[in-house]
DNA sequence: CCATCTTTGTGCACGCGTTCACAAAGGCAT
DNA sequence: ATGCCTTTGTGAACGCGTGCACAAAGATGG
């Protein structure tokens, strides 16, 4: 964008630190900072790389995107590390967030050790069940969705957490945005769609199980034959424009009906 | 590998889907169920790609790697095409799934109901605290940790759930894996060494919230001064090889000071 | 039966991310 | 001080994923 297409901005870092190479750089700092509990001053990149179940290579050119900390033929300063990358990842400030959604998942949330820590805090425990409201959750008491705004505004919010029932999500997400929230981070199945400038990260399990579904079928299919076997007896009809539209599941050894109701 | 590095096998479909269409089917098929349930009967690559939240040529690229359904002109039978990525997927059939740990989290996963639809089936709930032995979480009652490898046997369970403390978390991965587990979800904030064949997600909240933290910093530091201010007076020394070990460990919880000075 | 119009399926090019392999840099021993 | 040895930092090649743009395919209306 603004850069181009630089590889490297000469003298200075920061300004074009790659996506993938950002997503890696809590890992690091993880790795680290245990490091750093247990006192060990320095660290090389294939031991930090291991730690962080990655390639040291990609691990040096990921920092090498941050300066050149590091000292050749010894390594990384661990403390000195840890404080680059905190800094890189604005986690040197303090990030009040919202949870919107105290059911299940946003009462663990709440409770979830990861979040309070680290330049994190629950800032706001959100839900629009007014029998909630006022209750404590993880020693924060939840307020009702009409505060919303409000509490946004007051505390500075930029970053909030859609705990959610699906068919809530969009309209929670357009409040939140609406009222200054430029980070989302979405537990529920949805896909959100928000203007520009916003963020959304989205988390879900549903999907996560159907990708390790997916390889686990693979598996099961290549293992006991252990032939490539290109084709496992297709057994579903061709699109043929006019099918009835529901397949009988009569072909099919098992209940084809993927959804409950 | 196993595979080689074919583009596209030619006639037949399946062997070489892309990781990135993998993760994406589950985006669809969601999107094709609500369709479905809506009575929709065909959809083009255009609407269902909106709906996913993706690029129609993306979408139609996806969906080439699956086979050529799809009737030009006209565009994609929903329920044909629910069936068919649900069977890719691996969705046709039952996965047993054991949840580990049920602590805050466990017990919202157990609670969640994207769960148990779609062809996952909560099989067990472990947990190494006695006390919560027989409780029943969503109705199913605890069992303790000593039972794991019996309860994998017994049911047949290939797909694991690891909401431990992140101490733990290596250990029962561990046990998982010996038991015959091949393929684990996990949201304790590790990094999990597994033996090859084993595939492992993960899930941390914190990672999330970091990255989004980098990014919402990104945008605090470029709209307010408008200017790139190529350095924000960095108060960091050089590595300097020679530092103290121990910087005064005091200041653990809070701000990390780790300036050697 | 033919023309037209819509939508799929995909060849191609581009950019990002990963990995290899090595020169440069610095500590350390002699 | 000098040479050796370790480890970083990075140039370059490769492969994957993405998006454009268009030809092929088929439906639809006359």
């Amino acid at each position: 964008m603004a850069t181009g297409r630089n590889h490297r901005p000469a003298t200075s870092r920061s300004r074009g630190i790659p996506e993938a190479t950002v997503a890696r750089l809590p890992l690091y700092l993880r790795a680290l900072t245990a490091l750093s509990e247990r006192s060990v001053p320095t660290v090389s990149s294939e031991e930090l790389a291991s730690a962080a179940g990655v390639n040291s290579a990609k691990l040096r050119k990921d920092f090498s995107y941050l300066g050149s900390y590091g000292t050749r033929g010894v390594g990384y300063d661990v403390e000195y590390l840890v404080y680059q990358i905190s800094r890189e990842l604005g986690l040197t400030q303090d990030w009040p967030v919202v949870i919107v959604g105290i059911g299940n998942l946003g009462a663990a949330l709440a409770n979830y050790g990861g979040f309070a820590s680290r330049g994190f805090r629950v800032a706001a425990l959100i839900d629009a069940d007014p029998t909630l409201s006022g209750k404590p959750v993880a020693g924060i008491p939840v307020q009702h969705t009409d505060e919303l705004e409000k509490i946004i505004s007051d505390n500075g919010v930029s970053i909030g957490v859609i705990a959610t029932p699906a068919g809530a999500a969009q309209q929670v997400c357009d409040r939140l945005v609406g009222a200054g929230v430029t980070s989302i981070l979405n537990f529920a199945p949805t896909v959100l769609s928000v203007p520009e400038g916003v963020d959304v990260r989205k988390v879900d399990l549903s999907i996560e199980l159907q990708i390790l579904a997916f390889h686990e079928q693979r598996k099961a299919g290549e293992e006991p034959a252990g032939e490539p076997e290109t084709d496992t007896a297709p057994p579903a009809a061709p699109p043929a424009v006019a099918v009835q539209k529901r397949t009988g599941s009569g072909p099919d050894g098992d209940v084809p009906a993927v959804m409950p109701a």
